[in-house]
DNA sequence: ACCTGAACACCGTTCAAGT
DNA sequence: ACCTGAACACCGTTCAAGT
């Protein structure tokens, strides 16, 4: 066939399949997912000179672009930008379970991603923080939400089975999974507020 | 050469041999654990029959027992274990970077790991806190940690590069870096002990 | 620029054969 | 039980050849 008059691929496209393949299988083989695009392996280094890193890279993007705020509403508190950062940060990870592992064992690279994180420090500075506590704000809210959809991501029963069936945390486990409402977005929650406010005490107590 | 009198390998050996792997090249393919073992790649089945999962879930045995705290103190109060229990586990993992990967990526099993997220239950447990607050405490420490090991073994130049040059988040890393004190370990602190905080309110505020 | 097919150096896993 | 070597079905990446 050799170059089509009209190319078969875009990066778009190859992002939104890779997305599929990966919701779907759980796996991103990059042969496989050639295959469902109708096209040899090697024409995927065509969109993505950096190969697979490079395209789970634009996986980063896709999701979080979609996801996360670009900056604060009118008259919006810091505490409540840093909310909606957290949050849909999460949740662009959340929606795809097996993405996750890859997002977390490579290096943030994406410029709309690292852009997020830029305006959350905006956000940050102009509110009173001084460049080591915005630091610090910044480590530890990523931290937290990247801990947290790995934590979403996995299956509760992990701990279930873990020791007698009497101990504490199986007892807990069973109590609380009759109850409705996730555990990790209930356990989310509660770790973002604790955050939030010591982050407050961080900048006042100065 | 089939079975040799006595046997060449051993769980223990083929771990350390692993992790040693790691460390050094950061990586950790089955044919080259083999090969530094002087054996032949299927002959490591014998010892993990769960083949390489079960080998990291090994692995993760070997960095737990090390690090993490078995059990309370006399009369050591439930923050001050926790604080314990959340700098082992996350030291057992900032020890070796190359590994976090793979154990973020894979649920927990391994015995001992799972028997100290059990005594951390127990210490809530007896501090006062009811099954769901325990859980969630749990689960945030859990979170938090691992998102910490994933950031303390990331370059910090990640977000270095990200904007213009000016911008309040490549400031403040210039300015933080010059000053002694890991970034990462900084803002570990701080947040767990923003999280200690936020769990005691919550078992007070009941 | 964009696709192909072949080639390369790897993977993880299984299994019959040997003692 | 424990090691071997061969085999299988995969990987990710590169590259000359074609338009």
């Amino acid at each position: 066939m050799a170059r089509p008059s009209t190319p078969l691929l875009s990066r778009e496209q190859i992002l939104r399949a890779a997305l599929d393949l990966l919701d779907r299988t759980g796996e991103l083989g990059l042969p496989r997912l050639a295959r469902q695009l109708d096209v040899g392996t090697s024409s995927l280094y065509h969109h993505f000179k950096g190969g697979r890193e490079e395209l789970v890279e634009g996986l980063r993007g896709l999701l979080t672009e979609g996801s996360m705020p670009t900056g604060p509403g009118q008259g919006e508190g810091w505490q409540d930008f840093t909310r909606r950062w957290a949050r849909g940060y999460r949740a662009a990870f959340v929606a795809h379970p097996a993405a996750v592992p890859l997002m977390t064992a490579q290096t943030v690279t994406h410029p709309s991603t690292l852009a997020s994180y830029e305006t959350l420090a905006q956000v940050l500075h102009d509110a009173g923080f001084d460049d080591e506590e915005l630091l610090h704000a910044v480590t530890v809210l990523d931290n937290f939400v990247l801990g947290s959809a790995l934590d979403a991501c996995a299956p509760v029963e992990v701990w279930a089975d873990s020791g007698r069936p009497g101990s504490p945390l199986s007892r807990a486990i069973r109590a609380t999974k009759a109850q409705p409402g996730d555990r990790s977005e209930r356990a989310f929650h509660l770790g973002l507020e604790s955050l939030l406010t010591g982050l407050e005490r961080l900048r006042d107590d100065r």
